[in-house]
DNA sequence: TTGTAAAAATGACATTTGTCATCTGATTTC
DNA sequence: GAAATCAGATGACAAATGTCATTTTTACAA
């Protein structure tokens, strides 16, 4: 019997894969959570065996999840199911060793194969993801995804330095530095591009 | 039998939807889509008794979708679902006569329950959509939506000028005229605000 | 210890952006 | 037909933004 765990904060999805998941007749879904945190502190007790993961949910993402339980040792395997063929994610992903990357595009018959196959060891890609463009690294340093974050919020420059204790001058540096890197034209522009690469 | 046409585009959803609804003794799904255009021209030809639709599709939205079916004199009533509880979106569906707006945050249960209700003549929305909040109504002229549309991603004036045959000065007087309306600091917190809301 | 590389700051500059008051034609409306 | 309304335009101004070259500080690896 697979035991598995179920981390997404579409409560509709939740619920649907969760019944339908337990309908399979070697699997058991022992719990599930709607947010990263919860799902950290459930896993960690109930040790599942394979964790289905989103990755964007509210408190900690699936990947900051995925990071944790590597670092604290955890057993389960991951399975990250998300929208988004993002390379940034994707790469962050593969960094914490999850065992497994889907797209919420394939039907649910796939999903119970893919943790089948999961659960022999293998790892499981969406082929989507296989190609290059995935690849792309996230050029941007910790710091400028930061500043790059905040201007997309429509924040001012002199919001940004008070925040961050930064002289004006260097918010600006940064944000030429990251329109430079993007290919972009102005900060908007720039937060743009990042948010459809995943990159922010 | 309740005949069931399901349109979505996030397919996990939609086989997951599509497969549990079947399950009820007194449901039949007849069609499903994953967009909006195959959703419309489906929907004509199979006239189903209710609809579920997802909002964010591609190539037509659920609303477009909506108005479509309404303006054609279709029986079929249409339940939105979707993720967002936009005041945007909610007064557009309302406007194009939808029998329900759920958001994908209840159960599956509630859902088929939901769908019940509807046959019966009720119109079904989420709790969380009766308040104030969503009311808003979408202060942008058509004019505005467009000009914020294109700065969101980045645009300059001078492009927005040149695509759209305006002068230099007319497109910087909507957009400030945006900001206030918005209460924003500049364009960029503008069209974060208008997007959370759905207004463009 | 030196060298190298980030991270952060400065100052000077050109451009873009946002604001405001005012003006012109159309189109409605009374 | 006069008045109000609306989409645009203009010009002038202050403030914010983006660029670049140069400097200081810190960190850290050889």
């Amino acid at each position: 019997m697979i035991r598995l765990f179920i981390a997404e904060d579409q409560k509709m999805l939740l619920s649907a894969l969760g019944s339908l998941l337990d309908l399979e007749k070697d699997m058991e879904v022992i719990g599930q959570a709607v947010n990263g945190e919860e799902a950290l502190s459930s896993i960690l007790k109930l040790k599942p065996d394979v964790c289905l993961m989103d990755i964007e949910m509210p408190v900690l993402s699936g990947l900051d999840v995925a990071e944790q339980l590597s670092q604290r040792g955890s057993h389960s395997k991951v399975i990250i199911l998300t929208t988004f063929a993002r390379p940034g994610y994707f790469e962050r992903a593969v960094k914490n060793g999850v065992h497994g990357y889907l797209l919420k595009d394939g039907e649910i018959d796939e999903l119970a194969d893919a943790i089948r196959k999961c659960m022999t060891g293998k790892r499981i890609f969406s082929p989507e993801l296989t190609f290059d463009l995935i690849r792309e690294e996230n050029p941007l340093t910790e710091r400028e995804q930061q500043i790059l974050r905040m201007a997309s919020l429509g924040k001012t420059t002199k919001e940004i330095t008070s925040e961050l204790y930064l002289s004006s001058g260097t918010v600006r540096n940064y944000i030429s530095e990251i329109i430079q890197k993007l290919e972009a034209k102005n900060r908007t522009e720039a937060a743009s591009i990042a948010k459809t690469k995943g990159w922010i």
